[in-house]
DNA sequence: TGCCATTATGGCAGATACTGCCACATTGGC
DNA sequence: GCCAATGTGGCAGTATCTGCCATAATGGCA
């Protein structure tokens, strides 16, 4: 079984220009306090001994609710990725078609990150805290990589449209985007690690030096 | 829930110099045939189909038998790249400390990856099968990649210690384990699909293009 | 304003995944 | 040939996830 995604993705497609419209809203909220409930039940006892019967609980919504908005517990508490990924795709157009495959994948997650680095945003505050349950979580890093395998998928064929059949070598697009992937985890990662040791850290520096590494 | 993997190691860690004993042949062997099953139903059926139920049932042995052998079904198709993770780990002694760090990963990756390069032998026919269908179930690459996440703790661990502490920059150690990875994979994705396509690839050439791209 | 198609939700049944516990059989050292 | 260690099966129980149906709320349209 776990076909999943299917179920999920099919309702807030259509009207994505329109105006937002109640329902889209209560959706949006519905789903924002599901993960607020995930965040919270995780931090306090850990993802294992959390059940999705609890979060439902706490979010105020049945089980069977809680499986129309996350396929699984995990990814309940991941959305701040799910956006990341997102806002990769929404960045797509600025890729230049002639440039070069690695800089172009390159300058295309530097861009998307860019919001993220500052401190205060509510977005970098967000990802702060979910980064912080990652490092403890074995589960919850699994989960992550999972979802970046397969928003992968996606970004691959995108791109290798973009570039064209005859310039676009699989293998090295695929590279590309795993690399750049790869810094911005360990980026965020040794981020997270300097901040919970109270040590002051500039999370734009940090990815700088991890791009610079890469290359 | 989910410790999983405490149950399963516990066992075949104590005589492993001594030799190998009735016992231990009887559970390798056991170990094989569970992985032959699962292999040949995830071709047939596919990964999604397939239960654990029917898995133990062609392998004749209990479910409950075959949870201690594997953690989940998708495990049991992959203990050629557990294999591939433990010639790694095997490889570790021949680390320079003072060498450079990424040159160092690189050189252990490559060292590793060489007995699959031949086209002919066992080892390379498994992981051609089993790439196979990792290309075409997702949830296989999932699982595949949620195994590599976990042993990178311990590689990331053994190579920290290996390199001292002053030099262990955890950031660039995790950078060059997880492009090593990745590297990797590509290489061994472009291959299957090569071959797959009915023309003839050289895993050795491939992967080292994939290595020059990634420097 | 009131009607109706769309959509969100809950509940329930059921399949599957996974673990703890106990009983039994086999092995291999002494 | 005895005994401790080890491997296996079965069973109960919990948790995950999906399909299906009933019901309620929404929002466009007459």
């Amino acid at each position: 079984m776990k076909v999943k995604t299917a179920e999920i993705r099919a309702t807030a497609a259509h009207q994505s220009a329109v105006s937002p419209g109640l329902r889209e809203r209560r959706r949006l909220q519905t789903r924002a306090e599901i993960t607020d409930a995930a965040l919270r039940l995780f931090a306090e006892g850990g993802v294992a001994s959390t059940t999705v019967d609890d979060i439902a609980a706490t979010a105020g919504v049945s089980a069977r609710t809680f499986f129309r908005y996350f396929a699984t517990k995990e990814e309940a508490a991941l959305p701040v990725h799910q956006d990341f990924h997102e806002a990769i795709a929404a960045g797509l157009p600025s890729v230049d078609p002639q440039g070069d495959v690695r800089d172009e994948v390159d300058r295309l997650y530097a861009l998307t990150i860019l919001p993220y680095t500052d401190n205060g945003s509510p977005a970098a505050q967000r990802m702060l805290q979910v980064s912080q349950l990652i490092r403890k979580e074995p589960s919850l890093r699994s989960a992550q990589v999972r979802q970046t395998v397969e928003r992968t998928e996606d970004l691959l064929a995108a791109l290798s449209a973009k570039f064209g059949p005859e310039r676009a070598d699989q293998m090295e697009l695929r590279l590309a985007i795993d690399i750049s992937g790869a810094v911005a985890r360990a980026a965020l990662d040794t981020w997270v690690g300097l901040l919970e040791a109270g040590k002051a850290a500039d999370l734009a520096e940090i990815y700088g030096q991890a791009r610079a590494f890469a290359r």
